[in-house]
RNA sequence: GUCUCCGUAGCUCAAUUGGAUAGAGCAACUGCCUUCUAAGCAGUAGGUUAUGUGUUCAAAUCACAUCGGAGACGCCA
């Protein structure tokens, strides 16, 4: 939280010389981490914008600013610099870093939480796959994305709600059961045809065999419903064990097919409403959008001329709820082949009188499937996909949920099975267990030694490596305003490869267990430090951190 | 045809959202285990950020154009 210290403190000192300057307006700068090769621990670039407006020389008004923080913060600030174009280089006192140590080792899992719940509620959708079939690798990206952003943002103090959408109504409702039907009447030995149109997978057998079993007679059993049940169980359990849970499970149902005393659903309430406001009209016998009105490139048919809505009619409903429900922040998570869809959930948000930003929605590119270089399908119809059960039983969830969050939602991801299969160094959430395992390592072997203070002197941590690694350890923070700022969660792994490397460098240069009992304790805390702050990470991208690791 | 996303080292991807000498992992090469786990460390090599023009103190990032890849554009779900 040193960032959120300096960052506070700087903001009263800059906007007062900024005044003194009869510069009203608001500059937009920003405190960074600067460049690997400067060994400051942040740089601020608001000289350089306030020149441009003074019009002057930035590096005159870099020097002005540097001497006013070098004399207003003197208890945290140890020097400033000036490089660049008119970067200042902030220096922190040593003991705002080693005080940050003693922050994490007292608060734990809590550290960099902000626990007072005085932010938005927010509510994040994502995976709601339709209950057709297992869950292919695909969601499981949705899967990661989604759950490890709430985490953050969790920890970050929000009241987060994570939400499963469920389309349980429908047609392709309809197809599942008698697709389940079908099947079953062939295992009863009756020779009928599948139709291609219909759910291809195994899986469907499988339930079919398992109605066999129960024995009843055809006429008694409800095929849509014993699909339904079946797989939405499948989907629980996979998504169970991939260590991503839901707090809310909305049925589509209650939305397009539960009444209220006048025989009215919600979807029909809805259109109503749009038709009277304005937003929506008849055209050729159907009901359309206006969303263009708010725009998106072409208007949408809500209701069609056979009187059955349309998908975007039970989603204007659902989002409509989502607001009653007292969300100040709407997110979701869609697959990029569902773009289309961001212009007009946004026309119905505004439509529903909120500002389009309520609605945030993350697109993650779809993960293109490789199998021995070769490309593999994932249709749900043909029933020739991998499924998220396959890769996390044979990869293991770790190594599952931080390859998923290895890269940015809009960017591609190729998954070649067989190199995820191979368990080997060339995934990386082995080279961030393993400061774990080290960690631990120390700390079993410490216990065993009597010699240890509890009241280590930090400040005995002057090498390199280990104020590198403190560094580190302290921008944590950083981190996950990053993922707040930027809505995207892989900067989790990125930041505990970084950490990995600092502490493996220390581990090479400072032996922790020696006879010096002063500089051992001392390097003890830190270690400890490292433990949580490493557990906090991978806990949030959904990993675990290991005690022990073999070869 | 219109729209969206992408194009960065041999491969897979980062780059704090406009910042300083564009960084990691894998693959390749050279060293380091009688000391807390070598799933590690140190080092070498690898780049006109697809191409061009512009915007400014500053561009991989913004604008326009071109080339290439993926996807979306139905009274489908």
């Amino acid at each position: 939280m040193i960032k959120k210290l300096v960052s506070d403190k700087l903001q009263t000192v800059i906007l007062d010389y900024f005044k003194s300057k009869g510069l009203d307006e608001e500059i937009k700068y920003s405190l960074e981490i600067p460049p690997k090769n400067i060994d400051a621990d942040f740089a601020l670039n608001a000289a350089m914008l306030a020149a441009k407006i003074l019009k002057t020389n930035p590096k005159i008004i870099a020097q002005e600013m540097s001497d006013i923080i070098v004399k207003e913060m003197s208890d945290i600030v140890e020097k400033t610099a000036i490089a660049g174009a008119g970067f200042i280089n902030i220096y922190v006192k040593n003991s705002v870093l080693f005080k940050e140590i003693q922050e994490i080792l007292a608060q734990k899992d809590k550290y960099a939480s902000i626990s007072k719940n005085n932010k938005e509620k927010i509510l994040i959708e994502f995976v709601s796959a339709n209950p057709t079939g297992p869950l292919h690798i695909g969601h499981g990206r949705g899967a990661a994305i989604g759950d490890s952003l709430a985490r953050v943002l969790k920890h970050l103090g929000y009241a987060v709600s994570k939400e499963y959408y469920l389309n349980d109504c429908g047609n392709q409702m309809l197809v599942l059961g008698k697709s389940t039907k079908i099947r079953y009447q062939q295992l009863k030995g009756e020779k009928i045809d599948f139709p291609s149109d219909h759910y291809q997978g195994d899986y469907i057998t499988d339930i079919a065999k398992n109605l066999v079993v129960q024995n009843k007679n055809i006429d008694e059993i409800n095929f849509k419903e014993e699909a339904v049940k079946d797989i939405l169980n499948g989907i629980k359990d996979d998504l169970n064990n991939f260590g991503v849970d839901f707090d809310i499970w909305f049925s589509e149902s209650d939305i397009a097919v539960k009444k209220d005393g006048a025989g009215k659903t919600e979807v029909d309430k809805i259109c109503c409403d749009f038709e009277n406001k304005g937003f929506a009209y008849v055209q050729d016998g159907a009901l359309w959008l206006k969303s263009t009105q708010f725009g998106d490139d072409k208007d949408r048919v809500l209701k069609r001329s056979d009187g059955r809505y349309t998908y975007l009619a039970s989603d204007a409903a659902y989002h409509k709820n989502k607001f009653e429900r007292g969300f100040a922040k709407l997110i979701n998570l869609l697959g990029a082949d569902h773009h289309g869809y961001v212009a007009r959930l946004k026309s119905c948000a505004q439509m529903l009188g909120h500002s389009k930003d309520a609605l945030e929605v993350i697109l993650y590119q779809l993960v293109s499937l490789v199998r021995g270089g070769k490309p593999a399908a994932m249709s749900t119809r043909t029933g020739e996909f991998i499924t998220l059960k396959e890769v996390v039983d044979e990869v293991g969830k770790d190594a599952c949920r931080f390859f998923f969050l290895l890269r940015a939602p809009d960017s591609q991801l190729e998954f070649d099975i067989e190199l995820a299969k191979k368990q080997s160094n060339e995934n990386p959430v082995f080279y961030v267990q393993y400061v774990s395992a080290r960690c631990n390592s120390i700390l079993r072997e410490s216990r065993k030694r009597k010699n240890l203070k509890n009241d280590a002197d930090l400040s005995l941590l002057n090498t390199k490596e280990e104020r590198d690694l403190i560094k580190k350890l302290c921008s944590f923070y950083s981190m996950l305003s990053l993922c707040e700022k930027s809505l995207s969660p892989h900067h989790i792994t990125a930041y505990l490869m970084e950490l990995a490397d600092a502490y493996h460098r220390f581990y090479e240069a400072c032996r922790v267990l020696i006879d010096d009992a002063a500089l051992s304790s001392a390097r003890l805390k830190l270690i400890s430090a490292v433990m949580i702050i490493i557990k906090n990470g991978l806990s949030l991208a959904g990993a675990s951190a290991p005690e022990q690791m073999y070869k």
